[in-house]
DNA sequence: ATGTTTTCTTGACCAAAGTCAACCATTTCT
DNA sequence: AGAAATGGTTGACTTTGGTCAAGAAAACAT
């Protein structure tokens, strides 16, 4: 399996670059999280988390792709964000409160993910101001993204929200259907037919 | 001014307990933060960041009250959050990114705050792992907030919002006036007044 | 107390998105 | 190839909140 070994070695490659990115770290920092994550595969529609547990984990995607979505009790389904190789996935909220995910994490195609458990990574914080940092980084990251997805919703009307979306990420009109769009964006699929039918 | 220093220490050590929920700190690390505190008074109305700023500090309010509020092109205003005494408020945004504020944050009555440089907060990040992992907390903190609100916007109706808003924070109706309520929660004073006319 | 702002309410009308239903188009399965 | 499932479009109608305008009520200043 060279060519699988290749995968996993660009993938901790990739996760030391995006670390990187956000707080320098040290081989011995570095070493003792990379010894956290375990490897494994993930089939399309599986999910990772069910409304309703507590996750316990946070993944890398090395390969695949996932959809974060909320279900509501009358069965509509509202997707908060999709996530793409070279992406984190977790519900970092039941992570960090201990309370059941309102949200389901589920595989829109197979995938391989490397994960690391919520325990091995709060270990990590105590030990390691750097890693205690990078968590930093990461939350603000996360409370960066929220806000900014929270203003669009507050202050753009749909249709910019869709414009805005083409800009940012055309590519991921041709990997997800239309209608999980319209649920990212917060209106039904037959509005964002007639916003696209429009322009 | 004997009642001015007892409650400046009573607001020294209301920020100690509020900081020992989160992350135990000993006395040099506290003391390190509690060095980079600086006291002043601003009046009512007076706005401690403006639209188009860049944040440079991080506020407690000793007394008082602040609202975070947005300002569109039309000259419409919406409200994202209150901050009353014993809440620290900041646009964290732009303190992390050092982006012009896309709010400004206005006094409601006059008010004592206590700052604290971003330059001093960074510096002591660096310097303190619990420091850095006290702003890790917060950092999770402002994500749980945004997030929730966020989910508030897309899963709840404006009575459903303003019911919750009644169950959390019944004091507040009395002390900001209705259209800053509407604004909160994301619609016009008239719909608020008809919200509430018939319950 | 009186007059002036400021805030809140109500009504008539409008615009935007949702609902429901029918019908294409495309992909997938056998 | 043909059937079935999935995804997308369109039309008629409904619902919800916004807009505009008039007034009532409350807060504030002199």
């Amino acid at each position: 399996m060279a060519a699988g070994l290749a995968r996993y070695l660009a993938s901790m490659e990739a996760i030391r670059q995006y670390f990187n990115q956000l707080v320098p770290l040290e081989d011995a920092e570095w070493q003792a999280f990379a010894a956290c994550l375990t490897k494994r595969t993930v089939k399309r529609k599986e999910k990772i988390l069910l409304l309703g547990q507590v996750c316990h984990e946070v993944c890398f995607i090395e390969s695949g792709s996932f959809r974060f979505f909320h279900e509501r009790e009358d069965g509509s389904e509202w997707v908060t964000a999709f996530f793409f190789a070279g992406d984190f996935v977790t519900n970092y909220r039941s992570v960090i409160t201990n309370q059941p995910s309102s949200h389901h994490i589920e595989a829109m195609q197979d995938a391989v993910i490397l994960s690391i458990q919520k325990a091995d990574l709060f270990r990590l914080y105590l030990e390691f101001h750097a890693l205690d940092r990078l968590g930093r980084r990461i939350a603000e990251g996360l409370y960066l993204t929220v806000a900014h997805r929270l203003d669009a919703f507050l202050y753009e009307s749909p249709e910019e929200r869709y414009e805005a979306l083409l800009q940012r990420n055309s590519r991921l009109l041709n990997e997800v259907p239309q209608y999980m769009i319209a649920s990212y964006l917060g209106v039904k699929p037959e509005t964002l037919s007639r916003i696209r039918a429009r322009r």
